[in-house]
RNA sequence: GGCCCGGUGGUGUAGUCUGGUUUAACACACCUCCCUGUCAAGGAGGAGAUCACGGGUUCAAAUCCCGUCCGGGUCGCCA
């Protein structure tokens, strides 16, 4: 090594020792005479002195440091002088007196500041372009270990419940249901292409038919789907299938591994140890979303009747094309001022909303029963009666001094909008408690989804997930009232893992892809692997893959994104700005795997 | 594919709505000099920007209009 100690890790112990230090200049402040620069390395920072009297010939070299220059100095570690502690630093009591240096690298001046201790200010651009040194940050520097740490603990925790790591292909079988596959053309098979997998889901399943019963692996997964802030191309999932169990099982398996997580990594954090178990129905009903913020209420509520009712046009129109109306009450929020409504609703139309409609009760009437016309303020105050608005107010929990927010027009998208309404109302409110994480499981999910586009149905989660088993009656007569043992894991607004107990039986796999449409040449085509396996012993089993990206964004500080917690991410265009990919490859790489490119002049 | 916000020295922003007073402002960083207890060091001076790109309107465009590219958000999409 060419340091013996790092610069973070010294303290006031190591007084009168000679050291050997070797990391970056963070920063020099030069006095003329003394010297001072911080050091830093992946530990943290220490003070070196130059001292013209003590060591000329190192001073001098100092004088020509500048950040982020690599250097290795000798020096004696000595306590600081009385008044010049700096408290801030763990290394802060003591400072290193350097006898030697030598100037390992210089640095051209970087193109943003390493130093600073908090991430964002940065544009993400420029921050990609040069991550090497954006991951030299100390928030991206965090980010990173806490991912690190988490994995580990992991690892040692399933290992422990006798789980066993087993990797699966990168290079699989495409299967065009779901989302977009990443391909790859074969060389040895000129023609055709292998896929990257979505996830290991079929190869999981095969591993239970081999009779590991715990199964565990930390996966890539590939979709080439749109990104955004929380969804890569690619992203790094902890893939979990078990044999011989049923939901409460897994349920058991993750509330114990995330409580566990959050207690030993982030324990500035705090969750609930027995996480609630919400319905699908229930959270789709109260919240507008299946993955809602449970750190705070503003429930959602139907108000159809009242405004089918009503002589509110918006309201009764959206209604009668078989729309819904729905509306929460945002506590004190009746001064609201025109402007901020006014943003409110741009944010509900850029999110599929026709409109927003308000309703603020003044806090001047003391009880709903007593509500005047004057007390309303509202663009719709002319059609809506008083008693209507008691009604709704009533209904939704409002008190004087609320403001209501109501949102008509078609099921999806009122929810949609809605319910990004309300976790905007709960930042701006100050509602959220930042510290916790409301971990919940969602429930009963639908098996089957009717797709407007093709006029067919899909799988809401995937065509292996077992139906429930009283509902296996409705496959001919109702099949979209059919729920799935499928279940999520949610936490502050996002999805955080999702999975299901399989189907493990031959026939009804079977049963489910021909109802999808498959013809059994094409059930033997896609997924005869699998079904044959089915007929081999196959054991009952299930599974959940939580994803790691996202769960170290919620357990860091630093995170806007799953951007801050990946080393190399790309942007919204899939673009990685550091190697400038996707780029053209040679010609003789495509003649070879007999690829051509039609010319995409525009 | 649709919609919204943004792109101004190395970095972060102001200026854009309402075109001319701008020789494009400020802070940080950078360079030179001074300075022996700083840690957001301090002081003096200096350099640094075809205002993302292309076109248009105008006597005049960072500013208005159209298009393109790029970044972010979002709807669709993501079993």
């Amino acid at each position: 090594m060419l340091k013996s100690i790092s610069c973070g890790a010294i303290r006031k112990d190591h007084n009168g020792q000679i050291v050997t230090l070797a990391g970056w200049v963070q920063k020099r402040r030069d006095h003329g005479g003394l010297i001072f620069i911080d050091l830093r390395d992946s530990v943290g920072v220490a003070q070196v002195v130059f001292n013209p009297q003590k060591s000329p010939e190192t001073h001098k070299i100092a004088e020509l440091l500048r950040s982020e220059w690599v250097v290795k100095i000798k020096g004696t570690v000595s306590l600081r002088p009385a008044g010049t502690e700096n408290s801030e630093l763990p290394t802060g009591l003591i400072e290193v007196i350097a006898n030697e240096i030598e100037v390992l690298n210089e640095s051209k001046t970087a193109p943003f500041d390493i130093s600073q201790k908090t991430q964002g200010q940065v544009d993400e651009l420029l921050r990609l372009e040069y991550r090497f040194l954006d991951l030299r940050t100390q928030a991206m520097q965090e980010n990173l270990i806490l991912r690190h740490k988490v994995v580990q603990f992991i690892r040692d925790f399933l290992g422990e419940k006798g789980f066993v790591e087993i990797e699966t292909p990168i290079l699989i079988k495409s299967s065009p249901e779901g989302a977009r596959d990443f391909l790859v053309p074969s060389r040895l098979q000129p023609g055709t292409f292998y896929a990257l997998p979505q996830s290991p889901q079929q190869l999981k399943q095969l591993l239970m038919v081999s009779g590991f019963e715990k199964y565990f692996q930390i996966a890539r997964c590939f979709r080439d789907e749109d990104l955004r802030g929380d969804r890569q191309f690619e992203h790094t999932q902890l893939d979990i299938e078990m044999s011989f169990v049923d939901e409460t099982d897994i349920f058991d398996l993750i509330e114990t591994l995330y409580s566990s997580i959050v207690n030993d990594i982030a324990p500035n954090r705090h969750t609930n140890p027995n996480f609630p178990r919400l319905t699908y129905d229930e959270v789709m009903a109260d919240y507008g979303t299946d993955k809602p913020d449970l750190r705070f209420g503003m429930k959602l509520f139907d108000i159809s009747d009242i405004a089918l009712a009503s002589n509110v046009k918006v309201l009764k129109t959206a209604i009668e094309d078989q729309g819904i109306a729905k509306a929460f009450s945002a506590p004190n929020s009746f001064g609201y001022s025109r402007k901020q409504i006014d943003e409110l609703i741009a944010f509900v139309q850029t999110r599929g909303a026709a409109g927003l409609i308000t309703i603020a009760i003044d806090p001047d009437a003391d009880t709903l029963e007593s509500l005047q016309k004057s007390h309303i303020k509202s663009p719709i105050a002319n059609s809506i009666t008083v008693d209507e608005v008691i009604q709704i107010a009533k209904r939704i929990g409002s008190k004087p001094g609320d403001l209501i927010f109501i949102i008509s027009g078609k099921r999806a998208s009122t929810n949609t909008a809605l319910s990004q309404l309300r976790e905007e109302m709960g930042k701006r409110l100050g509602l959220i408690d930042e510290s916790e994480i409301a971990l919940a499981f969602i429930t009963d999910f639908p098996l089957f989804e009717w797709d407007e586009d093709t006029q067919s149905w899909s799988p809401a989660h995937h065509m292996f997930t077992s139906p429930q088993d009283e509902d296996w009656a409705l496959f001919s007569s109702d099949p979209g009232k059919m729920k799935a043992r499928h279940y999520d894991l949610i936490a502050n607004g996002m999805e955080l893992a999702s999975g299901s107990i399989r189907i493990h039986k031959r026939e009804n796999q079977e049963a489910v892809m021909s109802f999808l449409g498959y013809s059994k040449d094409q059930m033997q085509e896609r997924f005869g692997q699998l079904l044959s396996a089915l007929e081999y012993g196959a054991p009952p089993h299930g599974g959940i893959a939580p994803g790691i990206d996202r769960l170290i964004t919620l357990l860091t500080d630093n995170a806007e994104s799953i951007r801050d917690v990946i080393a190399f991410p790309k942007t919204q265009t899939g673009i990685d700005p550091l190697f400038e990919t996707p780029s053209q490859v040679m010609p003789s790489q495509l003649a070879e795997l007999g690829i051509r490119i039609h010319s995409n002049e525009k």
